[in-house]
DNA sequence: TCTACTGTTTGCAACGATAGCAAAGTTGCG
DNA sequence: CGCAACTTTGCTATCGTTGCAAACAGTAGA
């Protein structure tokens, strides 16, 4: 059984509002007295409850990134970044698995579940824009989203430029030299806005340079796996006009896509040039090492964090769109071949 | 601002004693009363504030998750796992990150924090044992640590057998006729037990076959990261004379080393074997494939689920030390070659 | 010496939900 | 009609902390 502040201020013989005021460190307390008291809590070894001041003041000091899978590099090198940045400004940082599940997201915007545990959510939604529109009213808990941008500005958002990001990607690709450009990571649901986003910036560079998006070239993936990628890949290959390059839509599909290639018999980058998006520290080390588009990750958690901290003090605030920037980083797989 | 059980009491007549029985499934509620009661929380868009719950019961229905760092993918595979096996029970589980941070570390388990808002506390270690021992006590939190196994019996632990599973990985190296066995990720700090244990298990079997253990094939890694393994492949690819295998402690550290042996200018399998412990799933889709002990992280989520949950039960349970199975996946790093 | 003021300390109530208890009201059954 | 079982209620206490305002002490100025 912990020692209460009660029992505190029994042992010390002074109220409880006193060394409340010492723990909080409150000013108006003599030296003398904090002594006394801070001597005391030592002695019974008092721990403040988190719960009960959380209760009294309405803040927990902690926020939750909400992502849908952890074990996906890009979010947990988020994770990283925005644990770091939570900690500059005094909140701790807990992290939510959605896990594609939808209840799970909607619980968390509805406040179905522990939500009021935290003072304020990152989040990297799943869900479909029209849902999420309605959902977080209930709770007017702070949310900041990330990675998503088309929603119609009701809420904070940070992301990059998805459009640019993707066009940048392919015009790299077609720089090298390739003219059959494949893309993996389409999504057949138009209520994804990222992929959406990404395969226009890939048409838009395809056309740029006189060439027509050819259906065939544009296969779907499901969760942005390896295992997809993969499977996408070898899909494409078996094409008989084969690809001489792929753009993916996330460094884990390419990395999947870049076995799938191996696997084939064929090398990247000479038969198939590979560029994904993310930057995961993966493809630094991968052989080839893979290209990519990379996403100012410290950027977007610094960002994020001022926002939901900024809304948690001010709740009115204007929703706003911060654009994170991005840069090309060319690597082995989309190296140039002369021919 | 959210609607109180008072709220919903005084909107639907009744009193809040049977709000409070409606909601928390009380027998002795007539159908009647159910339904408009239910109504009633329907349209103010009540939910009970898990906080003063908590105050209340002393449950808050969460387990926290710590570890070092949430981006190494075997942590965060294993998150995903002790995610999934604690909502089978019907916890809802956070994930903490301390980063390396020995103040951290010390502060969830002295309570400093806000531990409080946890049942129970799954750890996987990053601070020395000597330290750990005295650590818990204030708390009594329900604790369950992951990975180590050297503490004197006083917390239950859920973990490989270390020495056993280096012993094999280093056994199959020996099979496929290698002889000049490195190893990568040995610590020189002796408070570390995992390293200590990987170290015996090498040492072991190197032994058994004749082979006197060289201390320069032995490499420290700080990190275990995919860093740590290349620069420690490195300096091992740089002795005169070159082992024609390496032993790495960890799957990132083994992706590394692997990188350092291609810029080198030598080939993997041919020239230098490599093997890894972890199975993340980036090895199975690596150039070659990468050889490695897998762990059953399943396993040892939902053991360490029902070991923490049971502690929150009945406090005085006696600790246990639970193995947790590992199998030799052999894959393109340890190819035999014939000479 | 008395007032004014700053600085310290305290008592009470409240945050929102739960639990125990006893009493009052309702219903069913013989 | 009376008794028993079932529902519903009011009241009060509790979890541990902090906000508010008042009370108290001590010092300086008039």
């Amino acid at each position: 059984m912990p020692a209460t502040l009660r029992d505190v201020a029994e042992y010390a013989q002074v109220s409880m509002r006193t060394v409340s005021n010492v723990v909080s460190g409150y000013t108006h307390v003599s030296e003398r007295m904090r002594k006394h008291v801070l001597q005391a809590i030592d002695e019974l070894g008092y721990r403040p409850n988190p719960v009960a001041r959380t209760l009294r003041t309405g803040r927990t000091g902690m926020l939750a990134f909400v992502v849908p899978e952890i074990d996906v590099p890009y979010f947990s090198a988020l994770a990283r970044d925005v644990i770091d940045a939570a900690a500059e400004v005094g909140y701790r940082v807990m992290i939510d698995q959605t896990g594609h599940d939808h209840d799970h997201e909607r619980d968390l915007l509805t406040g179905n579940d522990r939500t009021m545990l935290f003072d304020g959510i990152l989040f990297s939604p799943l869900v479909t824009k029209a849902e999420l529109l309605e959902m977080n009213s209930p709770t007017q808990m702070p949310l900041v989203l990330l990675g998503e941008h088309e929603f119609d500005g009701r809420y904070d958002h940070v992301a990059i430029d998805n459009v640019r990001a993707a066009y940048d990607a392919v015009r790299h690709l077609l720089d090298t030299g390739r003219t059959r450009v494949a893309a993996i990571g389409a999504q057949p649901l138009e209520e994804y806005a990222t992929p959406q986003q990404r395969t226009v910036g890939y048409e838009l560079a395809l056309r740029e340079v006189g060439i027509e998006p050819e259906q065939r070239y544009a296969r779907p993936a499901a969760h942005y796996s390896r295992a997809d990628g993969y499977g996408a890949a070898v899909e494409l290959l078996a094409l008989d006009v084969r690809p001489d390059a792929i753009f993916c839509f996330s460094d884990l599909l390419a990395m999947g896509a870049m076995r799938a290639v191996f696997d084939a018999g064929l090398s990247v980058p000479q038969d198939v040039a590979i560029i994904g998006i993310d930057n995961i520290e993966e493809g630094r080390f991968s052989r080839p090492s893979l290209s990519t588009i990379s996403l100012d990750t410290s950027f977007i958690a610094e960002q994020a964090i001022a926002r939901v901290t900024a809304r948690i003090e001010t709740p009115d605030l204007r929703p706003r769109q911060i654009v994170a920037p991005h840069t090309l980083r060319i690597r082995e797989s989309t190296a140039s071949i002369e021919r």
